[in-house]
DNA sequence: CTACATCCTCTAGCGACTAGAGGTGCAAGA
DNA sequence: TCTTGCACCTCTAGTCGCTAGAGGATGTAG
């Protein structure tokens, strides 16, 4: 069997070289073999946990939460109820962050529709900041 | 007049008092005069510009782009063609994170709509994890 | 005068990496 | 065989925008 270097597993998984040895130095990823001269040597297995660990992160899952998912990935006989808990939370996360990107949204257009390219005394952008009032949306 | 405390200054402007002293000391704002005992004395001036600052990152800008903003305040002679570039680029960034967010919050949905409650190895959060090709989307 | 809140400076920590220094290992071409 | 040059190693420090805490000084109310 052919040996992974960390350079392959990376190219393969997706995730950067240095990220990978973050990842083991902080416990997401086990400690692989060292081959030859300490140099590390992974497994197909460790390749699978690191896409795993890239879709997460793309997702926006915290590593904590990877954390939880990837014990629960290690024993398949458990109940899904946490999984299924972390991946709701995380979906009201992404829908409030939504909303909220929404409402500024607006807000930006606003600004940017109201600037007359002038000059700064007479620039909305600088106006609505300045003066928190003018906000169409108060939430914030 | 009254002197302004960096406690009145924290509860007038909605900016923490150790985040004050933060930008004081990345020069987001001058250093006040000090009165007595080596304290912090504010002028409204400063208030206006912890309420600038305040909503500026309650939109979402940078701190760079905040100082830039700043300048723009303080010469309202100038052209406000950096302004309305620095909240266009806000503006697309916005725009960019929502498009994101939503394609996310559909995948997210899938998984959980999808999670039978049963057993890891019959949940769909897990599989979707650790195979992405099972993503309804493949952006990232 | 005594509490007690508020202020001061300074350093370290957060999350999730990223960058760089300074050194070793390894495979391929001359 | 030697050398070139890339990939690897460890370690520390930096990123961003704060936040927390130590340890001490000051200000105010009773």
């Amino acid at each position: 069997m052919k040996k992974i270097t960390i350079g392959d597993a990376s190219r393969q998984s997706g995730v950067k070289v240095p990220t990978i040895r973050y990842y083991e130095s902080i416990g997401l990823l086990a400690a692989p073999s060292r081959s030859g001269g300490n140099q590390r040597s992974y497994e197909p297995a460790d390749l699978r946990r690191l896409v795993f660990i890239r879709h997460a992160r793309e997702l926006g899952f915290e590593v904590d939460a990877i954390r939880t998912l990837l014990t629960l990935q290690d024993d398949p006989h458990q109940s899904c109820a946490s999984a299924d808990a972390i991946a709701k939370a995380r979906l009201a996360d992404v829908e409030q962050r939504i909303r909220s990107l929404m409402a500024l949204k607006v807000e930006l257009e606003t600004m940017v529709e109201g600037c007359g390219h002038g000059r700064v005394d007479q620039c909305r952008v600088i106006e609505v900041l300045a003066d928190h009032a003018q906000c169409t949306h108060s939430h914030h």
